[in-house]
RNA sequence: GCGAAAGUGGCGGAAUUGGCAGACGCACCAGACUUAGGAUCUGGCGGGUAAAACCGUGGGGGUUCGAGUCCCCCCUUUCGCACCA
C-alpha cells in the first residue's frame, strides 16, 4: 500500500460520525428526515449513526453495492437493528439495492446474476425488517424501452417468488433516474409504467430523487416549474404513491442528465426547491433522505440539519440562506484539505474571462514584423444559429495548430468572420416575421459566444461580416472591375432554377442527381433567363495547370477540380451539308478527340437543339415533331438526373453530309445522347470505335466500319488470327486501316497529321474544349450584395460609377418567394438616374451569389478596417499565400475553385502578386453519430453546448482530435469524451499534487549523472513525447496519436508515484516533466494548460512560451530489447546495451535460451540482424 | 459503368521507411477502498490452450530471411464522376 492510499483511508475514517461525534445529538424534527448511512462494522451500526446525525429515518446498503458477493447477515445483527430503531424511534428503514443489479440486462449471464442478487436484497430487507427497498429500474441497452420495462418487472416477480411479500411490511420502490441514454426511469411516466407492471407482483411505489428529476429536465427550481412538475408527478404516479424522497442537490444543470449529487442548497437546484418540497402538505406522509457527499467530516450532519431547518420556514430565499449560514456555524468543521477535483467549468470560465479581457494576446503583429508569418485559416461559417460538431472539429484543428505555431514563435494570423448573406436568413424572415439582418446578427452573437466558450484563439479585431456595406461594397467594386475587363457579362441562357430557393443556381451548386446543394431532395429545373456571368472559363487553362503546383492539397480535391474543369483536346471538323442549306448555314462543325477515326464515321449526329436540326426539319412536320420530342426528353432527363441511364435513340433527317477527308456522303441524324452545351453540339459517329456510337448504330443498323487495329506500328499481323478487334475498340496506341493515305500510321501520329491537314485544307483545326462553364452569379433574392448595374432607356446597360458605391441594400423590403427578386418591388431602390445621360434608369434587382463573398474574404482579414481599398498590397504580400486552410471537402469545387479564380483575377488587376490563395489545404472528415450524419430528423445531433456543459471545452475539443485522425470521418461517442475528461482529471490531479516541486525549483538543466531507473525513465519518456508531438505537428497531423503520446507520458508519471513519494525522483526532473507536460498540452487543452501553468508558479501567457525542445540524447533508450525470431516467428527477446555492434547482438541472440530451443537440431543458414529492431535466425 | 480511397479485437483507432500486430482510449472482467451516488487506484483483456503449440490485419495467390505494409486476382464499403464526343 502506498503512503498515499494509507492517508486516504485515515481520511475516510474520520468522516464517520461515530468517531468524532460526542454528547447529545441534534433532536429530530416533525418530519421524517434522514440520510444514507454507512454500515461499517455491521449493518446495525447504521441505526446508531442515524441517531447521532439527528435523523429519524435512514437508508443503507445491505450489501456491497459494487460487488456481486452477498453480505452475510447474522440473526443477531437483525435483532440489534430492530432494538436500536425502537430505542431511538427511527423509521422507516430504506434499503438501497446494489447498483450492479440490472434487471433489464440483455446479457443472459448478467441478468441471471442480477435476479439472484436482487433476491438477496429482498431476503435481507425482510430479515432487517426494512419498510422499503429502493431499486433503479436498470438499463435497456440492446432492446426497446418497452421490452426493458417489462423484463425488469418480470425479473422482480421471479426474484420475489415464494417470499410472500404481500404479507410483509416491505414495499419495493422504483426510483426515477437521471435519464441517461438507455436508462429506464428518466420520466415519471416510465416509473409509473413499471409500477403498473409490478403491482400484481408485490407492493410497489415510487422513490423520487430531486437531483435525478432536475438533471432529467424537469423544472423544480422556479415556482411555476415546481408546481408544474408536482402536477405531472401527481398525474403520472400520484403523490401519495411516493413514500420516499431522495433529497439531493445537483452539480450539473437542469437537463444535463449528469447524475452528480451536491450538498443541499449548494448546487443548481438551491434551497428554495427543498423548502417547497418539505412544506408541501401532499408530501407530509413521506420520508426524506439525503444522499449527499461527505467531502469533509460533518457534511452528513450538516445536510440533515439543513433539511430540518427548512421546515415551516418562510418562503424567501434570503431567509433560507441566512438560516443556512446559522446551521453551518452550529456544525463545527474539521479543517481538512479539499480533495483535488478537476472542475472544468470553474477553470474554463476563469480563463475565458481573462482572455476576453486581453484581446491583444491573439492579435497578429503588423506586416512589418520581423518574425516569420503563419496564416492559419478555417472556413468562415454561415451564421445559421448554433455551432455544430463539424464546426467544433474544424476550429479545434485550426486552433490547435495556431496555438502551436504561436509557441513556435511565429507571427500567427488566425482570424474569424461570418458568411452572413444567404437564403436561410430570408426563409427565417418569412417564417418568423423578423428581418434577415436581425436574425443574422443575433445568430452571429450567439455563435461568437460559443466560440469564446470553446476557447478558440481568434484575432477578433479582424472579424468580418459579409452583410455589412463595409464589406460588400468591395464585392461591388470587384464586379465593376470584372465588367471593365470584360469578365462580367450578361446573357440569356438556360439556367438551373431551384424552386425551393426560388432562385438561379450556378452549375457548381447543382449536386448529386441534379439537385440543389442546399436542398438535396429538390430537383433543379431548367429555365431560360437573362443573367450575369463571370468569365471563369477565361482562366480554365490556368486553373487546371495551377493544380499541378498545389502539391500540398489533398489529391482528392485536385482530382475533383481537374474533372470539373474537364479539359479535352481535339479538333473541329466541318462537314458540308449535301443539298440546300438553311439559315444556320451549310456546314456542320463537329468536335472530336479522335480525328484519326474519321474514315470510320458512318453518320453525323446532331443535338436535338442544334440550329441545323431545326433547318433540316423546316419543311417536315413529322421530323420536327420527333425532334421536339427529343428536346423534351433531354430536359426531363436532366431534371431527373438520370442522363446516363436513358436509352439512346434518334431520328434520321433524310439528309446527308460530306466527310471532308474522303468525300463520302453519310446520313445526318438527330440523337438524344448529343448535348448542345458540350463541344459544338454535333459529332461524327464512329460506331466501331466509340461505345455510344456503337450502341446507337446497332440499334438502327448503321454501318460499323473498322479503321483501327489493336496492332502496333511495325508489328506483323499474327498468323491465322482474326484481325478485327472486339468492338467497340476504343484503345489508343494502335494502327490505322481503311483510311486512305493514313493507313499504317499509329493513331497518335494520325491525329497530328490529320489535324494539320484539315487545317491546311481549310475544313478544320485543333481545339481545346472545357467542361467548365462560366459562373452565373445572379440571384433573384434579397439577402445578398446588390449588383451595381443600371439599365438606361437611352444608354443601355450602364455600370454604377465607383464613387457611388456602395449600392446599399435597402431595409424595408417585403420578402416573398414569388414574383422574382424582392428588390424589384422597392421603388426607391429600382428608380435611379443614369450616370451617363442623367435620364431615368432602372437598377439591377438581382443580388450576387454568396460565393462571391467568400471568394476573397481571406484577403480582407489582412486589413479588415481599410476603407478606401479592398486590401493593401504590401500587407497581402506579407501574409499570402495562406499557410494552412482547413475546411470541409464539400467545398472542393465550389468555394475553392471560385477562390482560385478570384485570386488570378486580382493578380491580373495588379493589386496582389500571388497566383494561388492557399499553399496548403486540409479537408477534415465529417462528424457523424451512430453511423449516420447528424440531423435533427434522425435525432442524433450532439450539441457542443451540452458537451461543454458536461465535460468542459477542453475535453470536447481534445476528444474531437483524439477520436481519429482529422481527415477521417468521426463517429461521436460520448463515452470517448468522458475518457478524455478522465485523462485531463488525472493530469490535473498529478500536477496539483506535485506542483510544489516546480514552484520550488526554477529552471534547472536536467542532470544526467546518477539518476534512478524511474527518474531516467521519466526523463526519457518526456523527451520521446516531445519529439513525437513536435514531429506530428510538422508532418502527418495525426493529432490522435499526439494525444495518445501525452496520455502515455501521464501514465508514466503515475507509474512513478511511489518513487516520487520515496524521494527517488530528483526535483528538477519532476519539475521539468510537469512544465513540459503542460506546454505539450497547451495547444490541445488550452484552459487546463493555462490553469496548471499558473499552478506551477509560472506567469505570462502560455502562448508566448517557447515550445519545449527535445534532446535526442535524453530520448535515447539505454538498453534495447531485440526481438529474436526463428524463420520469421517470434521466439524470444534479448536486452542489449544501446549501440551494441551487430556481432554482439547476433551472438547474444544465438545464445538466447528460447532461441536455442527453437533451433535445436537444425542448421543455421543465415542470421539477419536489423539494428535497433530484431534478429532473425534462418534455419533449415 | 469509370475513377479514387478504405477494409486491423466487442468499439474508436495505433503500427511514420517491409522488421515484435493491437500503442492510446472506450467497453468489459477481477481486485483495493465495508465502500450512498459519482469517482479513484491496481491488474487483466485478439482467438486458442491447464500451460504451450498453433491461428490471427476482408478472401485467394505471390515476392521476401521477414508482409497489415509490396505485386496479381476477387469481395465489400465509402466518396467522387457519369451520354464530355
Amino acid at each position: 500500500m502506498s503512503p498515499e492510499s494509507r492517508g486516504q483511508k485515515q481520511k475516510l475514517g474520520m468522516k464517520d460520525v461515530l468517531l468524532w461525534a460526542h454528547g447529545e445529538p441534534p433532536k429530530p424534527g416533525p418530519l421524517r428526515i434522514g440520510i444514507h448511512t454507512s454500515t461499517a462494522s455491521g449493518a446495525e451500526m447504521a441505526a446508531e449513526r442515524a441517531y447521532r446525525l439527528g435523523a429519524n429515518t435512514f437508508q443503507i446498503f445491505s450489501s456491497s453495492p459494487r460487488q456481486w458477493k452477498p453480505y452475510l447477515l447474522a440473526q443477531s445483527q437483525c435483532d440489534q437493528m430492530k432494538r436500536l430503531r425502537e430505542k431511538y424511534g427511527i423509521g422507516p428503514l430504506v434499503i438501497h439495492a446494489g447498483y450492479l443489479v440490472n434487471l433489464a440486462s440483455v446479457t443472459p449471464e448478467f441478468h441471471r446474476k442480477s435476479v439472484k442478487a436482487f433476491r438477496g436484497e429482498l431476503e435481507r430487507a425482510l430479515a432487517l425488517g426494512a419498510e422499503f427497498l429502493v431499486l433503479h429500474p436498470g438499463s435497456f441497452r440492446g432492446r426497446s424501452r418497452e421490452e426493458g420495462l417489462e423484463l425488469a418487472a418480470q425479473s422482480i416477480a421471479a426474484a420475489a417468488e415464494g417470499l410472500e411479500l404481500e404479507k410483509s411490511n416491505l414495499t419495493v420502490l422504483i426510483e426515477n433516474t437521471a435519464g441517461a441514454e438507455f436508462s429506464l426511469g428518466g420520466t415519471f411516466e416510465q416509473v409509473a409504467q413499471m409500477l403498473e407492471y409490478l403491482r400484481p407482483v408485490c407492493p410497489a411505489a415510487a422513490c423520487i430523487d430531486t437531483c435525478h428529476t432536475h438533471v432529467a429536465g424537469y423544472d423544480i427550481v422556479s415556482e411555476a416549474g415546481w408546481n408544474e412538475t408536482m402536477r405531472q408527478l401527481d398525474a403520472a404516479i400520484g403523490l401519495k404513491n411516493v413514500p420516499v424522497w431522495h433529497c439531493n442537490d445537483a452539480k450539473h444543470p437542469r437537463g444535463s442528465r449528469r447524475d452528480r449529487h451536491e450538498h443541499i442548497g449548494k448546487g443548481t437546484i438551491g434551497l428554495e426547491a427543498f423548502r417547497r418540497l418539505l412544506n408541501d402538505p401532499r408530501t407530509e406522509h413521506a420520508a426524506f433522505i439525503a444522499e449527499t457527499p461527505i467531502d469533509e467530516p460533518g457534511d452528513d450532519l450538516e445536510n440533515v440539519a439543513i433539511l430540518k431547518s427548512l421546515i415551516n420556514m418562510p418562503g424567501t430565499r434570503e431567509a433560507s440562506i441566512a438560516s443556512m449560514a446559522e446551521t453551518r456555524d452550529l456544525t463545527a468543521r474539521q479543517p481538512e484539505q479539499r480533495e483535488l477535483r478537476y472542475e472544468p467549468q470553474r477553470i474554463e470560465e476563469k480563463w475565458s474571462a481573462r482572455w476576453q479581457a486581453n484581446p491583444a494576446l491573439y492579435a497578429a503583429e503588423p506586416h512589418t514584423s520581423k518574425r516569420k508569418k503563419y496564416y492559419v485559416l478555417e472556413m468562415l461559417p454561415y451564421p445559421s444559429g448554433v455551432l455544430h460538431m463539424g464546426h467544433v472539429r474544424n476550429y479545434a484543428i485550426g486552433d490547435t495548430l495556431a496555438r502551436h505555431m504561436w509557441m513556435r514563435g511565429y507571427n500567427v494570423l488566425h482570424p474569424m468572420g461570418w458568411d452572413a448573406f444567404g437564403l436561410p436568413a430570408e426563409n427565417a424572415a418569412i417564417k418568423n416575421q423578423t428581418h434577415p439582418k436581425l436574425w443574422t446578427l443575433g445568430n452571429i452573437a450567439r455563435m461568437k459566444s460559443q466560440m469564446r466558450r470553446l476557447g478558440f484563439a481568434y484575432d477578433w479585431s479582424r472579424e468580418i461580416t459579409t452583410c455589412f456595406p463595409e464589406y460588400y461594397r468591395w464585392n461591388q467594386w470587384f464586379f465593376l472591375k470584372l465588367y471593365e475587363k470584360g469578365l462580367a457579362y450578361r446573357k440569356k441562357s438556360k439556367v438551373n432554377w431551384c424552386p425551393e430557393c426560388a432562385t438561379v443556381l450556378a452549375n457548381e451548386q447543382v449536386v448529386g442527381d441534379g439537385c440543389c446543394w442546399r436542398h438535396e431532395e429538390t430537383k433543379v429545373e431548367q429555365r431560360e433567363l437573362e443573367q450575369w456571368f463571370l468569365r471563369t472559363t477565361q482562366y480554365a487553362e490556368e486553373l487546371l495547370r495551377g493544380l499541378d503546383q498545389l502539391e500540398e492539397w489533398p489529391g482528392k480535391v485536385r482530382t475533383m477540380q481537374r474533372n470539373w474543369i474537364g479539359r479535352s483536346e481535339g479538333a473541329l471538323v466541318d462537314f458540308l451539308i449535301d443539298g440546300p442549306a438553311g439559315p444556320a448555314g451549310g456546314k456542320i462543325t463537329v468536335f472530336t478527340t479522335r480525328i484519326d477515326t474519321i474514315f470510320g464515321a458512318t453518320s453525323v449526329q446532331l443535338a436535338p437543339e442544334h440550329p441545323i436540326a431545326a433547318d433540316l426539319a423546316a419543311g417536315d412536320h413529322h421530323l420536327r415533331g420527333k425532334i421536339e420530342e427529343l428536346v423534351r426528353e433531354q430536359v426531363k432527363a436532366r431534371e431527373e438526373g438520370d442522363v446516363g441511364a436513358i436509352e439512346k435513340h434518334g431520328v434520321f433527317t433524310g439528309r446527308y453530309a460530306v466527310n471532308p477527308f474522303n468525300g463520302e456522303k453519310i446520313p445526318i441524324w438527330v440523337a438524344n445522347y448529343i448535348l448542345m452545351d458540350y463541344g459544338t453540339g454535333a459529332i461524327m459517329s464512329v460506331p466501331a470505335h466509340d461505345e455510344r456510337d456503337h450502341e446507337f448504330a446497332q440499334k438502327y443498323g448503321l454501318e460499323i466500319r473498322v479503321v483501327i487495329l489493336p496492332r502496333r506500328v511495325g508489328e506483323p499481323p499474327e498468323a491465322n488470327q482474326e484481325e478485327t478487334p472486339l468492338l467497340p475498340y476504343t484503345e489508343m496506341d494502335s494502327l490505322l486501316i481503311n483510311s486512305g493515305e493514313y493507313n499504317e500510321l499509329s493513331n497518335r501520329e494520325a491525329i497530328a497529321k490529320m489535324t494539320h491537314d484539315a487545317e491546311q485544307r481549310g475544313f478544320g483545326k485543333a481545339t481545346v474544349t472545357y467542361r467548365l462553364k462560366d459562373w452565373g452569379i445572379s440571384r433573384q433574392r434579397y439577402w445578398g450584395t446588390p449588383i451595381p448595374m443600371l439599365y438606361c432607356e437611352k444608354c443601355g446597360v450602364v455600370p454604377v460609377p465607383e464613387w457611388q458605391l456602395p449600392v446599399l441594400l435597402p431595409d424595408n423590403v417585403d420578402i416573398t418567394l414569388t414574383g422574382g427578386s424582392p428588390l424589384a418591388h422597392v421603388a426607391e431602390f429600382v428608380n435611379a438616374s443614369c450616370p451617363m445621360c442623367g435620364g431615368t434608369a432602372r437598377r439591377e434587382t438581382d443580388t450576387m451569389d454568396t460565393f462571391v463573398d467568400s471568394s476573397w474574404y481571406f484577403y480582407r482579414y489582412t486589413n479588415a478596417q481599410l476603407n478606401d481599398r479592398p486590401l493593401d498590397t504590401a500587407t497581402v504580400e506579407y501574409w499570402f499565400p495562406i499557410d494552412q486552410y482547413i475546411g470541409g471537402v464539400e467545398h472542393a469545387i465550389l468555394h475553392l475553385i471560385y477562390s482560385r479564380f478570384w485570386t488570378k483575377f486580382m493578380r491580373d488587376l495588379g493589386i496582389i502578386h500571388n497566383d494561388e490563395p492557399v499553399l496548403r489545404m486540409f479537408t477534415q472528415g465529417m462528424v457523424i453519430k451512430g453511423g449516420a450524419k447528424m440531423s435533427k430528423s434522425k435525432g442524433n445531433v450532439v450539441s457542443p453546448d451540452e458537451m461543454v456543459a458536461q465535460f468542459g471545452a477542453d475535453s470536447t475539443r481534445m476528444y474531437s482530435l483524439f477520436a481519429t485522425s482529422p481527415d477521417r470521418e468521426l463517429d461521436w461517442q460520448e463515452a470517448g469524451v468522458e475518457g478524455v475528461h478522465r485523462f485531463l482529471s488525472r493530469t490535473y490531479r498529478f500536477v496539483m499534487r506535485h506542483a510544489e516541486a516546480a514552484r520550488r525549483n526554477g529552471k534547472v538543466a536536467p542532470a544526467r549523472g546518477e539518476l534512478s531507473a524511474k527518474a531516467r525513465s521519466i526523463q526519457r519518456k518526456l523527451h520521446q513525447t516531445i519529439k513525437r508531438i513536435t514531429d506530428d505537428f510538422q508532418g502527418r497531423w495525426h493529432f490522435n496519436t499526439s494525444v495518445s503520446a501525452i496520455m502515455e507520458l501521464v501514465n508514466e508519471l503515475y507509474g512513478a508515484e511511489d518513487d516520487i513519494a520515496a524521494g527517488k525522483v530528483p526535483i528538477e526532473i519532476l519539475a521539468d516533466a510537469q512544465r513540459s507536460l503542460v506546454l505539450l498540452l497547451a495547444p490541445f487543452a488550452p484552459f487546463l494548460a493555462s490553469e496548471l501553468w499558473e499552478v506551477l508558479g509560472e506567469t505570462g501567457d502560455l502562448l508566448r512560451h517557447p515550445w519545449p525542445e527535445y534532446d535526442p540524447a535524453l530520448a535515447k533508450e539505454d538498453e534495447i530489447t531485440y526481438a529474436v525470431q526463428v524463420n520469421g516467428k517470434l521466439r524470444g527477446h534479448i536486452a542489449v546495451p544501446v549501440d551494441s555492434p551487430r556481432e554482439l547482438v547476433q551472438e547474444r541472440a544465438l545464445a538466447d535460451e528460447k532461441g536455442q530451443a527453437a533451433i535445436k537440431g537444425k542448421q543455421v543458414v543465415n542470421v539477419i540482424v536489423v539494428l535497433g529492431k530484431l534478429v532473425n535466425i534462418v534455419v533449415r
